[in-house]
DNA sequence: ATTATTATGGATACCAGATATCCATAATAA
DNA sequence: TTATTATGGATATCTGGTATCCATAATAAT
């Protein structure tokens, strides 16, 4: 299991784009330039972004790129919930085995009961609560705060110098 | 990004073990049955199970397999490790770009600063933390408290019965 | 309005890893 | 010694991620 270089790519797209909060937006070449990603990859990547409102993009002479939103209001889960898509992480493959069967004795429960039985899965809502434990901490990440970190290391370094 | 078939079928399989702790092994046949698994797919996983000590195994005659300890020091970690590999479920491919030196302005550390290093590359560091509050929560996780789960759920659906 | 520029999205190719099966061999208990 | 069971190598297939190309649409500048 791995993320994908997808949400790799969009994560330094976002940083670099927060970080080039200046007059206008951004190009894919520029971008495609600084992260070392091909073009026409960076392209579909960025697309997915907007679809998603993530980003805002403007074809034409000095179109590009630019945050939809404040950097403190994008958060990690944002980017990984549009890159990696939204099924849960575990999925269980067994529900019409013989264990499954042993394990969960309830017979069918009707339409209503559905959504409740799925969390009551015993493996999966193991799985289940684990990935949520991971996005929860993703939703308190957010690009601002990368941004931070990356002056604050910059200032020392300058500091350093002297 | 998805949790592989495989560490499905370790998981059930390993709570079949648990709740079969009776005089003897398990073998591969039965164990395919109940989980409706090919017995050829599911001995790989098996393999890699004794592999790493979670699991016992004894060919011949009666033979099959056993848990390797109790159940309650078999976490949702060991297996979660075991069939998903050990490296990091992210990693930042651009530490050769531009961006990267941009971020980190840091001149190559010394040999005995990298592992800091790493801990410190800003984006992966937010990632790395996310799947460690994952992999936090699966250690306390064990297998017997799913058996425990199991066993409560089929008394109390007993008791439904009178 | 025209033009140059830039993003978009469909089609396609490619590759790696996951999934799955087969079979010859080794190990063990009866 | 024999029947049984696990093991591991070889191999096939499928799937999704990675990547590129190009025709088209949208926009700003002139
Ligand atoms: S209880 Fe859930 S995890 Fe267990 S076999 Fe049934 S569907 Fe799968
Ligand atoms: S700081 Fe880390 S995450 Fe950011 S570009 Fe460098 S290696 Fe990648």
């Amino acid at each position: 299991m791995q993320f994908s270089k997808s949400t790799d790519y969009a994560l330094h797209a976002l940083v670099h784009l927060g970080l080039s909060e200046r007059s206008s937006n951004v190009g894919i070449k520029e971008l495609s330039g600084t992260l070392g990603v091909s073009e026409s990859y960076l392209s579909k990547i960025m697309s997915k972004l907007r679809q998603d409102g993530i980003v805002r993009a403007v074809p034409g002479v000095n179109g590009g790129y630019e945050l939809a939103r404040p950097a403190e209001q994008i958060s990690f889960f944002d980017v990984v919930q549009v890159m990696e898509g939204r099924q849960q992480l575990f999925k269980c493959s067994n529900s019409r085995s013989q264990q499954h069967r042993l394990l969960d004795e309830e017979e069918s429960a009707p339409e209503s009961q559905r959504e409740l039985d799925r969390k009551e899965c015993l493996i999966e809502k193991v799985m289940y609560s684990a990935e949520q434990q991971m996005y929860q901490y993703l939703r308190e990440q957010t690009i601002q705060s990368v941004l931070d970190e990356a002056l604050k290391r910059r200032f020392s370094h300058e500091m350093n110098k002297k």
